[in-house]
DNA sequence: CCGGACCGACCGACCAGTCGGTCGGTTGTG
DNA sequence: CACAACCGACCGACTGGTCGGTCGGTCCGG
């Protein structure tokens, strides 16, 4: 039986990830994830210290597979915008087929109150670093116009946020009938600058497609 | 004494929209608010049927406010785009000026659990059918090319709502140094689209200003 | 027979909501 | 004007249910 360490530990983190989906932090009982994972609460808390470790650990563990998901789908890019663009697309389609996870990354902390701060702010600031890097990179490259890369890259995340957490709640607009708009108003809005400002020396390739 | 009605159901009101902000809902309790509004637990239930009825009292209120700063800001605009935009800084510039209120509105509610999820749809419904209103006439006057303005409308909505929330949870930006650039790429983004297709026929006024 | 994995009854803090009671003001009555 | 009857606003001790967390114990593989 012994070494079942990291298969039961692994789960209670599925189990968690569904039931705080499904109702929350503070609807999801201890118990009922015991439930879930057919073990009892002293079964539970022989592998988390407390429920708000468990929570965070599943927050943490998501994040980190999307956050991964974003950088190798922009690292398989030629240019940097194009790399921002990808890394925006596959969040979003990601995200858009996995309502449940979105609802547990996006949503669901805030109702553990003021603990989930520090969290929300380590994980957002992972993703919105994903992306000020690659811009960073386009303005190093000359493909957009110098501009507040903290502030784009805040206002992109925020607008996939909101775009993901109403189709959570709405049901529509999706995910994928929203990319092609946000593509189009997103790095559109920085194609603009580059209009105002053409410096450019790109070699000649094609510019990012507005459009699918 | 009597007739104390209004006053106290008023006093309560702004007592818990600060407690609120400062300890979310969970954590805020029935008698946290009736020390604050110096009035026993019983009278607050005078007062209010509930904790519940108590938040949603709150964030309506404040929700309706600023609905109304918005839509007034984008009535006394000339252009429809100009409407739009003059909404986003008023909502911005007025959550960055009020940093508690920005947290409750946008961040505590979460706290509620599934309670507040039909209230949240209604309330980033409300700001977003302003927008989604005002974009909509810009298409019609030609402003703007035509888009999905629902997903324009939210993510313009989550783009604020990112950058306020961050700003409450780190400090910096702060709303107003965002707000220039947020008009850049989000206005910038439709304006674009404007250019692809040259076909208006505003009076020669100059067009919106890209940065203050 | 040791000890890692697990059990589940139990504890006790916590808190929304209740309820019998108080008290100052107002209204009605003679 | 006096006095009673009434009422709206408010008080605060109490309750009842809920859960996170604990702890003494069991079971089984090595």
């Amino acid at each position: 039986m012994a070494v079942q360490r990291e298969t039961t530990r692994e789960r209670i983190l599925v189990a968690a990830e569904s039931a705080f989906a499904d109702k929350g932090y503070h609807e999801t009982l201890v118990d009922d994830i015991a439930g879930r994972t057919s073990l009892s609460k002293g079964g539970f808390y022989f592998h988390f210290p407390s429920k708000e470790d468990l929570f965070f650990a599943v927050i943490d563990r998501l994040a980190a597979r999307l956050v991964q998901r974003a950088e190798s789908a922009s690292a398989s890019c030629q240019s940097p915008l194009q790399g921002v663009e990808a890394a925006l697309s596959e969040v979003l389609t990601t995200l858009g087929r996995r309502r449940r996870i979105a609802k547990v990354l996006l949503v669901q902390g805030y109702s553990m109150g003021s603990a989930f701060e520090k969290k929300r702010v380590e994980i957002f600031g992972r993703f919105s670093g994903v992306i000020q890097d690659g811009l960073d990179r386009a303005v190093e490259a000359g493909e957009i116009a110098p501009i507040n890369t903290e502030v784009v890259a805040r206002a992109w995340l925020g607008a996939v946020n909101e775009i993901v957490v109403n189709w959570v709640y709405h049901g529509t607009p999706t995910p994928s009938e929203a990319l092609p708009v946000l593509r189009t108003i997103l790095v559109g809005g920085l194609e603009r600058l580059d209009a105002d400002k053409p410096e450019t020396d790109s070699p000649g390739s094609d510019p990012v497609a507005t459009n699918d």
